[in-house]
DNA sequence: CCGCTCTCGGTACCCGGTTATCGATTCTAC
DNA sequence: GTAGAATCGATAACCGGGTACCGAGAGCGG
């Protein structure tokens, strides 16, 4: 699956956990299809691939395409994961309820600043980084989250997977080396950014183009 | 120009830093293929639509590169931008270094927190919320940063927007309401993290699958 | 009860992004 | 200087995601 695909499936969840809200039960292709910038029939065969079906004149049961999207996504499940690096962004991580939403259970927090080891965040307790790998182990965690600076990731990442864990959540701005069959999700906060201003600068252009004819 | 397409470039830009760094002056198609995951045919379009020139044998030259692929990002220019937040997720980004990075000035930093403002984070001096519009129309800022929570985002950015702000990048879990020609770059955190998770989901299956035969 | 409309499900088509191929060019080696 | 290898630039072929279309089924109105 492409990377637009899955990202039209968690748009459309987040569509319809709104329209749920508004009391809705069911929704038309079309409707998903307008607030993705896509038609209907795209929708269709989106749902149509997860075996989904939908009933004429009435749309699909909201409640359905949740489960089913949801499963597909695998986020009903609550894997559990660790979080390594407790700054400012780690914290911002801690206290966001994206967690659970996306199928994780935030269950250990690790680094190794003596003043932060001890401290609790969220209720959940720093602990110290040298404790990490038996920690991971002895709970089985097979995923991290990497919210430290780039110089000393790699080193993080390499204990980890050394530890068990096989997949991982990485902020920072580094190509992570791993083995095979680890999976690494960059989260490049800079090419949001990036993008932002080739927008800026191409409405500009455009902007400029149209004014002169 | 599609996502994908963007992308590639802020890949390729990225990596040439790292050559750079390595000593290296010229790269080949084939070489920035095989990282980005591409072939060496789709690289030698892409920076044909810059107008960028190789030599056979040799390859680009990196500094070229750098310079066009910037150049069309827009990267180069330091556009003036404030900072709504100043939660954990705000002095991230406030002390992170992607400002620059992405063609962008950090210059102001808001909060309505009387207990924030007036502190100083990097250098910078945590401002009143109440004084927003009027430092941005007289700074004449056109982008600006939201860090703060989504029940809160809409009406910050009513405001911004009012005060002359038309490039918004969001951190915030909700779709922005805004007037036509203003650029929102929504930053969805949680994509992230459900693309972790059905990534995972679908490496079990196939190993799964693959034991199973 | 009978058409009418709306929306689904499936199929065919289209378009653009990606790859493959080939001639042209430049550097290396002898 | 010439042969050969490597790499570029351009074009053609391929492929898959997206759209358009059409027949089928479900509700609604008379």
């Amino acid at each position: 699956m492409h990377r637009e695909t899955l990202q039209r499936y968690m748009n459309y969840l987040l569509l319809l956990t709104k329209l749920k809200n508004e009391g809705r039960a069911t929704v038309t292709s079309d409707e998903l299809a307008v607030r993705e910038g896509v038609t209907g029939s795209r929708v269709r065969q989106d749902l149509s691939a997860l075996r989904i079906l939908g009933k004429p004149r009435q749309g699909y049961r909201i409640a359905d395409l949740e489960i089913l999207i949801s499963s597909m996504l695998d986020i009903l499940s609550a894997k559990p994961v660790a979080l390594v690096g407790i700054g400012n962004l780690g914290r911002a991580l801690v206290l966001s309820d994206i967690w659970s939403h996306a199928g994780f259970d935030l269950v250990a927090l690790f680094d190794n600043d003596p003043a932060l080891i001890g401290a609790s965040v969220a209720g959940l307790p720093v602990r110290d980084a040298a404790t990490m790998e038996r920690f991971i182990q002895e709970q089985g965690i097979e995923s991290a989250c990497l919210a430290l600076p780039a110089d000393k990731a790699q080193a993080v990442v390499d204990r980890l997977v050394d530890a068990g864990v096989r997949a991982l959540w990485n902020f920072a701005l580094i190509d992570l080396d791993v083995p095979a069959g680890i999976i690494v999700e960059n989260q490049r906060l800079e090419q949001g950014l990036m993008a932002l201003s080739f927008r800026i600068a191409k409405r500009n252009q455009d902007d400029a183009r149209s004014s002169q004819d």
